[in-house]
DNA sequence: CACCAGGCAAGTA
DNA sequence: TACTTGCATGGT
C-alpha cells in the first residue's frame, strides 16, 4: 500500500479500533434500507425501524413493496423522519422497478458509474447514502465520506476546511488504493473514531489516537 | 431545557 | 451560487 497519511491514519484506527465488519446488516437490501432510514439519524434508532421491518416480514424488496407510504412509515417510525423516508424508500423501490425491472440483483450487478446516476436519479438519496449503497450493498470501491470524514480530515489540514463531498472523495480516490474492502473499514473505522473523540458536543480530541498526526 | 445523530431537498435572494 | 429551513425520534 502507498505510504501517505491517509495510510497512516488508517493503520492507527484500524490498530485502536479493530475490524468493524461494517455494514451490519443480513442482506443487501437491509443495507439499502438502512441507508436511507439513518440520514441524519443515531443507528440505534435504525435499528429499531429495521427491527420493526423484520418483524412484520416487510425487509425484502418484493414485501416492501407491497406496503402503502403510511404502512411503511409506521414501521420505521422510530428512525425519525419516518413520513420522509416512508417516501424516499419507496421512491428507490420504483427505481428498481422501473430501471432494472424489478430485479434488485440486476441492480447489484450493475457497473458503477451506471448504478451511482441510478442511485441520484432518486429523490432523497443524495451522495452519501449513494455511495453507502454502492459500497456496502453491491462492493463497488468507492469512498463513502460523512460529517465525520470531513471534520476530522480538515481539522489534521489533510483536506479543505470548505471543499465539497466530491473534492475529499477524490482525495481518498487518490490516496488509496480502489479496493472495496479497505473503502469500507476505512469509513466504519472514521465513524468509530468519531462517535467516540470527534463529536460536537465533548470532543475528546486529546485522547483521540491520532494525536500528532 | 438545548443540542446532536453515519442527509437531503426545496425555498429564498 | 450561497445560505436557510423542514423533516422527527431518542439519547445526553
Amino acid at each position: 500500500m502507498v505510504n501517505n497519511k491517509f495510510t497512516t491514519i488508517y493503520s492507527l484506527l484500524h490498530n485502536h479500533f479493530g475490524p468493524q465488519g461494517w455494514w451490519p446488516g443480513d442482506s443487501p437490501f437491509e443495507v439499502m434500507v438502512g441507508a436511507v432510514l439513518t440520514q441524519n439519524t443515531n443507528w440505534e434508532n435504525v435499528r429499531k425501524a429495521i427491527s420493526n421491518l423484520k418483524e412484520a416480514g416487510a425487509l425484502s424488496f418484493s414485501r416492501l413493496s407491497t406496503l402503502s407510504v403510511d404502512e411503511v412509515a409506521q414501521l420505521i417510525q422510530p428512525s425519525g423522519y419516518f413520513n420522509l423516508k416512508a417516501k424516499r424508500l419507496q421512491n428507490l423501490l420504483r427505481m428498481i422497478t422501473d430501471r432494472y425491472n424489478g430485479k434488485l440483483e440486476l441492480f447489484l450487478e450493475e457497473d458503477l458509474p451506471a448504478a451511482r446516476e441510478a442511485l441520484l436519479s432518486v429523490k432523497g438519496i443524495g451522495p452519501e447514502t449513494a455511495d453507502s449503497i454502492l459500497l456496502y450493498a453491491a462492493n463497488h470501491p468507492i469512498f463513502v465520506v460523512d460529517a465525520y470524514t470531513h471534520r476530522i480530515f480538515s481539522r489534521h489540514n489533510l483536506t479543505d476546511e470548505e471543499g465539497d463531498y466530491y473534492t475529499l472523495q477524490e482525495t481518498f480516490h487518490d490516496k488509496l488504493p480502489a479496493q472495496a474492502p479497505l473503502y469500507n473499514e476505512y469509513h466504519a473505522l472514521i465513524v468509530a473514531l468519531g462517535k467516540e473523540f470527534c463529536r460536537k458536543k465533548n470532543p475528546l480530541c486529546e485522547q483521540c489516537p491520532l494525536q500528532g498526526i
